[in-house]
DNA sequence: ATAAAAACATGATGCAAATCATAATATAAT
DNA sequence: ATTATATTATGATTTGCATCATGTTTTTAT
């Protein structure tokens, strides 16, 4: 086994600046050609499938990326705040998304008229290169997640999960979980029961602690460990 | 069931022009800084976690991209002539290979130095466009296999398979498959005791035929159905 | 406050697919 | 040509995990 640690993260990237290497011009052309929409918790952001005539910033909040699925979805990436969502909508010649987005938590999202976004990629390169940095940035991750849960048994893809969220998305030990057991089975690619039965496993092992929606992660060497071993 | 077909594929695009973007000037520094490699049938072309200098774009060949895994690879993708590989070696900060590339045919590689490479993107934004979009086709793709590997069960995920290598790479009902069996189940996250057994089965119900290492898609809808069943 | 609906939990059963074992063909090497 | 090595093939066994069934707790709605 390898790869195992960060690269297999769900989140996209920590966060992303792109919009300081505009010229104030062009920030206000970004102002003027955009619109600030709230999500309630739980709410759709877009539909896979549907036309994409605008790209997502995530000012505020949690969400998810996910690809529908009958019965199963495949959560993608969990992304917090300051991420841009939908750049593959640029990809000419296709303009519908190519996922669904939905909220965890009360979210602020800038929808940026794709026009303007391709323009503003056409006439400042410097902005394009951050956008392909952050595009291979998200891609390297993929990769990560992809290797996790295709050569990964459910207790490595768990640790995973749990790994991530903790370093990438809350940024400590202990954190709330608004994500309930069946989007982490979305997120590892197995069956609701089976998180629950690891995440007891966990627990009874003193590797983990589980409060109501707090969780604690106790032993994060030994989460290592199972997630390198698979 | 749903993402089956055409989105679930292992190659990355068709055939790919970007450098028709470029200046004459442009393309003579790309000619001056990049030097032409040969490599036999099996060589590596690079290894995951050495360090990326250059850019790689396929002039001639086959190859696949996978990552290393102990003890089954992953392909992510194989990848037909005209094609950029290593593009994620333009992140900053992460000047090292995500995966490793290997040959199945005799194969050319163009080696573009890759500070060149960034050079080009950062004063041509129409070149950067076209990389930014062949970028976002590549994650199409992979996103389609994802679920495929995660979602399907093993006769959906060969036949997803063997529809790609068809459509995209072959381009046409009958081909030489010069990927193994083994290689088929690091491609379909399987063993390759299983590759073997529902190719043998997919021949049995007459939907393929398989004379020694040519291929012909006999039913290509009832595979397509197969497919979408998962 | 009370009902309704999610979310969480746990045991029993079944099955898909890996693993193991062994052999038959190919392909490559000397 | 002849051995050696890789690839393909098939059956027997095991196992990891999903599914099913049922119950409990928590959250949401009225």
């Amino acid at each position: 086994m390898s790869l195992a640690g960060p690269e297999t993260c769900v989140s996209f990237i920590y966060e992303i600046s792109c919009f300081e290497l505009l010229t104030p011009e062009e920030k206000e052309l970004v102002d003027s050609r955009s619109v600030l929409v709230n999500y309630k918790k739980g709410e759709n952001i877009c539909k896979q499938g549907s036309f994409a005539s605008h790209i997502m910033y995530l000012e505020k909040g949690l969400v998810k990326i996910f690809l529908e699925g009958n019965p199963k979805d495949l959560i993608l990436s969990v992304t917090p705040h300051k991420n841009l969502m939908g750049l593959q909508a640029l990809y000419e010649g296709n303009n519908t998304f190519l996922y669904s987005i939905s909220t965890y938590t009360e979210s602020v999202v800038r929808l940026i008229d794709i026009q303007i976004f391709k323009q503003l990629l056409k006439q400042n390169p410097l902005f394009a290169f951050r956008i392909i940095n952050i595009l291979n940035e998200s891609t390297s991750q993929s990769y990560g997640r992809f290797f996790s849960l295709t050569h990964k048994q459910l207790h490595g893809r768990l640790a995973d999960i749990l790994l991530c969220l903790s370093r990438k998305i809350f940024k400590a030990e202990t954190f709330d979980l608004p994500i309930s057991r069946s989007d982490l089975s979305d997120l590892t690619s197995m069956s609701t029961e089976s998180v629950i039965r690891i995440m007891k496993d966990f627990k009874d092992d003193g590797i983990i602690d589980i409060n109501n929606k707090t969780i604690t992660l106790v032993d994060v060497p030994r989460l290592d460990r199972i997630s390198a071993k698979g």
